[in-house]
DNA sequence: GTCTATACCCGGATAGAC
DNA sequence: GTCTATCCGGGTATAGAC
């Protein structure tokens, strides 16, 4: 009951500790990189205790996803999505407030995906259902004449590519000029990027 | 003499041997992945081999960019660099086409780079000149107003992700439509995509 | 539920024989 | 130069006490 508000408080079970440590560490280290004994100290526990909850550090990994990734609710945008540009234009704000809301869990999927690790069916399904919107909305545009590209497959790697990659390098704080950019900013930087890579003429 | 030609020949020192299998080998499972063990295997030699010519695994992994980074050569681009324009084209074309002649080598450095591994620094050693000059670029085409766009950061991003990201995911054949695609192809994609992203008229 | 102690495996590195 | 044998550290997982 009072279960679910801070997680640094003291009244949150052992479990949700582990979990939100494994979280933090996998986001900093990677999953090969975090041992099981660190992330039970970081989580104030004892090493023990992942193997008693959950049976092993990739079902940890596999809970982090059950517990924390969104995205159900692509639903509840499906008027949106009638349009490609008012669709993507949803999509790209959603996917950009996501990676922003919860940095851990974007980097860790985009680390997973792109060492192709042994965990990468359990994040694509995950994450399938929005690209896989995203792709929809691509071919949709195209046939209506709204898009202007020749190749479906190659647009949405480059829409991608610059959705979570640019998010990903902030980290490497040495590339950028100025260290703080606000949030809405970059939604609207992107989608004026996007959209106009994707050949779209809009009226800002 | 005869040592230069075709890596799969018997006539190729061990040393160079253990370097492509441990390019192949890091490539697909990454540095943390791959142990010396498998390399020397890999490579058709014995496990003492990596501490005799190189000093560690580590060192290995400097060996291959030392070996195989090109991109020392931006030099001889210096008149494209002066237009803006003409300067990203040959950027995006180089850094595609590089991509696609060593995937192997392209691939490590978009893991080590999205990992922030311990080896980040070797990485951005050989990949920075080539950053660089493109956010120069950016900056000139602003200035000149051949460019539209508010935060230099942002779309540096925004274009790099773009370039790399979609080479990489290319690897999960589930998300694409068409198996293969032309190389040509994907470079004028990606010229269209970025220079209309950067609210540049192109007149093709 | 949580801890201690331990089993077991695999990684990287090196000494020393050939 | 290359191999065999071995060391040592650190990883995951679990048995059993509390």
């Amino acid at each position: 009951m009072s279960q679910q508000q801070d997680p640094s408080q003291q009244d949150v079970s052992i479990k949700t500790k582990i979990l939100l440590a494994a979280k933090k560490l996998f986001s900093q280290q990677g999953y090969d990189g975090t041992s099981v004994r660190q992330i039970c100290e970081e989580a104030g526990g004892n090493v023990a205790l992942v193997s008693y909850h959950f049976g092993g550090k990739e079902n940890v990994f596999r809970a982090i996803f059950e517990e924390y990734f969104p995205g159900k609710d692509l639903g509840q945008y499906e008027a949106e999505f009638q349009d490609p540009v008012n669709g993507m234009k949803v999509l790209i704000r959603g996917v950009l407030e996501f990676f922003a809301q919860d940095e851990e869990l974007s980097r860790i999927i985009h680390q997973e995906l792109t060492m192709q690790s042994p965990r990468t069916e359990i994040v694509e399904g995950f994450v399938m259902p929005v690209w896989g919107k995203m792709r929809e909305l691509l071919e949709m545009g195209k046939e209506r004449g709204v898009f202007h590209f020749q190749s479906v497959d190659i647009v949405f790697f480059l829409t991608i590519g610059a959705l979570t990659y640019h998010h990903n390098c902030r980290a490497v704080q040495s590339w950028m000029a100025n260290q703080e950019t606000d949030l809405n900013e970059t939604i609207e930087a992107a989608m004026g990027f996007i959209l106009q890579g994707l050949g779209c003429q809009i009226e800002k």
